[in-house]
DNA sequence: TAGGCGACCATGAAATCCCATGATATCCCA
DNA sequence: TGGGATATCATGGGATTTCATGGTCGCCTA
């Protein structure tokens, strides 16, 4: 599971650390990323994620629950911005300018683990986005914890 | 099951030793941690914890009764925030500044088992929750007996 | 041939591992 | 049931490894 938030440092080359608790998460030396059609940050997962989001839309629109026309929208969104970025030996591979563009990267990025995914923020809009994210996390009650 | 309460030091390098009952529990050398959106403590568990935790957020955005939104807040929040401690050989682990911080950790922790998780306090505030919850509970009668 | 891109060394800081110690709890047998 | 032997546990400290990051070298291509 992509877990926690870490901050690294993007170089003149635009290459950036993936943290070591994403790279053990994955099964190659290389993750799957592209701009977020939900605002501008970045998204990513390992190569199990892309098979699944790509069986996901065959699914869907063999039950009906999503049309050929909405599947290819997806598709093309999705498969069509995203690039597989290798890492190197110690860790870090390059940004595309135009992902950096997308997040509004500069000399930091923030890798956030989603779980089954992960995303890339600025620095500063992450914290903007995480605070409204607890915020509104407090109302949703999982496994009927008991909460207060 | 995680219970009792156990106060543990924490160490010049911010180390704390999870307490032996509930690294019994746990299937793996690691907990899993993260800060309460509910106030200045942490919350924490196994793997199967977060696993449910993460199966639970997509079953009920299927289900419906999560939005699509709701559950994205929730996963960052949560998976965002959480961190997989592993400990060591002699069950030992380090907390993140961030989480002692947050929970405003000086020399001391207190773990306190919740069945499925448990919590790390700070020991003065987790006396004055427990005193509160006291309080509260007597009003309440529980007598044991199979209800279903 | 200039520039982009990938691979690989170097380094300081931080995280992790492992040994040792004292204290407490548990066990076992008389 | 007492009391000593044994095991478990929490914790201090030092050695070792990992990690993020700056930098260099060489290849391929445009």
């Amino acid at each position: 599971m992509f877990l926690g938030s870490t901050t690294n440092t993007i170089d003149a080359k635009g290459r950036t650390s993936v943290p070591a608790a994403f790279r053990d998460v994955v099964d190659e030396d290389a993750v799957y990323v592209w701009p977020s059609v939900h605002g501008g940050f970045l998204e990513g997962g390992g190569k199990a994620l892309m098979e699944s989001l790509q069986r996901e839309i065959f699914e869907r629109v063999a039950e009906g629950s999503l049309s050929p026309e909405a599947a290819e929208a997806q598709q093309m969104a999705l498969m069509g911005g995203a690039r597989r970025l290798a890492y190197d030996k110690t860790g870090r591979m390059v940004l595309p300018e135009d992902f950096r563009n997308h997040a509004d990267l500069g000399i930091n990025a923030t890798f956030v683990g989603l779980g089954n995914r992960f995303e890339i923020w600025e620095p500063g809009a992450h914290e903007d986005r995480m605070r409204a994210a607890r915020d509104a996390a407090k109302t949703t009650r999982l496994l009927g914890a008991p909460r207060f």
